[in-house]
DNA sequence: GCCGCGTTGTGTATCGATACACAGATAGAG
DNA sequence: CTCTATCTGTGTATCGATACACAACGCGGC
């Protein structure tokens, strides 16, 4: 047999136009430009429809000869139950689907296993461009994505080819909480996301030099021993405390052991207010005053960190997902940008001099 | 012009094969069915395709002639940024993902605002079948899932035209949830999620006949309240406090309230761990004792339920979700289908007698 | 009566890939 | 040496909708 499985028979336009008596370009009009047609034919048309069990336009055929799909595809960089749990994607995947929702376009979740059939999944994906959230270095998906040759923007990195960068200069913005954090400290203490996709729990200290594939954690990581070390201090002092996943309990449970341990750190700079949540409640209970005993900054400035007091880097995912969003959807010419950050100082820090 | 934007020209099949002087066919069956063609030729089929930046078969072509796409929507019933902050979607969401991920299919989010526009993304989503979460009765996106003629599930209600319907008995769990819970009390609450898209707070006693448009909050409802009154209490004396968002925050927000006020709650049964915790926090911030002064359960048996002690009913919306992708994916024969659940009790609720 | 203009309907080529049927080549069995 | 079976390559009709160009019609102005 030579036609594809459709199960059962899906009625085409065609039919619907010879049920009410139109061509069928008068069947098309009707759905796709309404005010090209008169009342009267659309209303036979309607009838058609209804009568025959029409549900539109097939959306394949419709695409192909337009050239669009209407439809923006999210490359996620992790399996999607991680992408679910953590607070930050979904901060920033709001902002792409506040966007997809006003311009009437859907949205295409495509996560990565780290399997060789991801580029394949990017390279079949029926979408008109490419948002690219969280993925390594060294991830072939980069170029299935360039490969396609549709617009792609790319999340705070990794850079590759002529894919753009939008996200904030997080290197620059964690020396400056590094500054307010690490003030007064003699054992900092960076509490931050996985190094790579194996998520491995590890601790680190600022004279190694590890592997960090994702470069979110590099560059932040980065910043913050740039902020200890220009202050003079020896590398060697600094630690990584690594959390495999982005949660309060992650963050409370590492920060624990090592307040317990010898040389308990004094001030914690997290990579994100949920694992500095977790540090101010490992801080309370091992009754440590906070910031006097242990300074501690987070990330993002969410809601809870208000409500706790915790200074932070105030960035907005949200709107980064925005405009992620539009310059995918946007057309071809596009440049890498850098959103706006500040620090903002509330309790949990001690006083500048 | 007659051709469809597309920018820049993407190449085509028929050059890759004009390139590496084969047919047309023997550069399809290289992408679709390697074993299909010799090394020789698929080896000269690569080299063509790298060199002309051939990414692949169109998609929107190969879907318009396989007649699958690939993908499957998902129907959120929600506002995108909604279902990312509910943990419980998220679980569900995690199970339909692994699918996908195992069958190698994509997954297309459709999230509904509300707008009429929502039924037309649905008739034009390009995909092989529908998985509808936690829509509401009255939706008209159901009319337009049916319309497809696509294989689609809806899961845990409400039950429309021939869409089979995939969960737990809400209302038969509720009940036993609600037997544990409220033993021994005289004035039980029920902490639970919005009666309508409105998101609206409230507070609502047992003998009023509230609209409750969400079919899952209304089974919960129904078997809380079938629990109270079947013990041969006045329904008039179980109340309902309606929280806007699945949150710890917002449960213990609304509880604390009630624990401050005349009456306060000996019982609280929540719809969800989430605002069972929040319960708990208000609890002890209250100084009140766990469960003499106050019974609480939750639903859903979360990580952090066991943890908190706290007493649940278990299901596994994961397992749920997977099975509602496997059904959406699989085919035209479906039936509704009832998830197996249990009580467990720990020690947030009193001793049974 | 004629011209210009806006509105509404239609015929057809085309988007890009694939199912199918068939042909030629090669190999192994008898 | 012939006959069947397997492997590999090809030509073409088709999936369903739409861009485009053109035709028919009504209407007002001069």
């Amino acid at each position: 047999m030579n036609r594809p499985a459709d199960n059962p028979r899906r009625p085409t336009l065609r039919q619907v136009a010879t049920a009410a008596g139109v061509s069928p370009m008068t069947v098309s009009y009707a759905y796709s430009q309404p005010g090209r047609v008169s009342a009267e034919a659309a209303a036979k048309v309607r009838a058609a429809a209804r009568e025959l069990g029409y549900p539109g336009p097939h959306p394949a055929a419709r695409s192909l000869r337009r050239g669009r799909t209407g439809t923006l595809g999210v490359v996620l960089g992790e399996r999607l139950s991680y992408a679910f749990d953590d607070p930050q994607a979904a901060r920033f995947l709001a902002g792409v689907s506040d966007v997809c929702a006003a311009e009437g376009v859907g949205l295409t979740l495509i996560p990565i296993t780290g399997a060789p059939s991801d580029a394949q999944r990017v390279a079949q994906a029926a979408v008109d461009g490419f948002v690219v959230w969280t993925t390594s270095d060294d991830d072939p998906v980069l170029d299935a994505v360039a490969d396609t040759g549709l617009s792609a923007v790319v999340h705070a990195g990794p850079h590759r080819r002529e894919l753009p960068v939008i996200g904030i200069d997080d290197r620059a913005a964690a020396a400056a909480v590094g500054r307010v954090a690490f003030a007064e400290a003699r054992h900092p203490l960076v509490l931050g996301f996985p190094l790579d996709r194996s998520r491995a729990r590890r601790l680190l200290t600022g004279d190694q030099e590890p592997a960090v594939r994702f470069p979110v954690t590099r560059h932040r990581w980065e910043g913050f021993r740039d902020a200890w070390t220009h202050a003079g201090r020896r590398a060697a002092d600094l630690r990584l405390a690594v959390c495999p996943v982005n949660h309060v309990a992650e963050g409370e449970t590492f920060a624990a052991e090592l307040l317990r341990g010898t040389d308990p750190p004094d001030a914690i700079a997290a990579m994100s207010d949920e694992l500095a949540l977790g540090a101010l409640r490992a801080a309370a209970s091992a009754g440590l005053r906070v910031p006097d005993d242990v300074a501690v900054t987070g990330w993002d400035d969410a809601d809870a960190a208000a409500a706790a007091g915790l200074t932070t880097l105030a960035q907005s995912l949200r709107e980064q997902g925005a405009h992620c969003a539009r310059a995918a959807l946007g057309g071809p010419t596009m440049a890498s940008t850098h959103h706006e950050w500040h620090v903002v100082v509330r309790a949990s820090t001690r006083r500048q001099p």
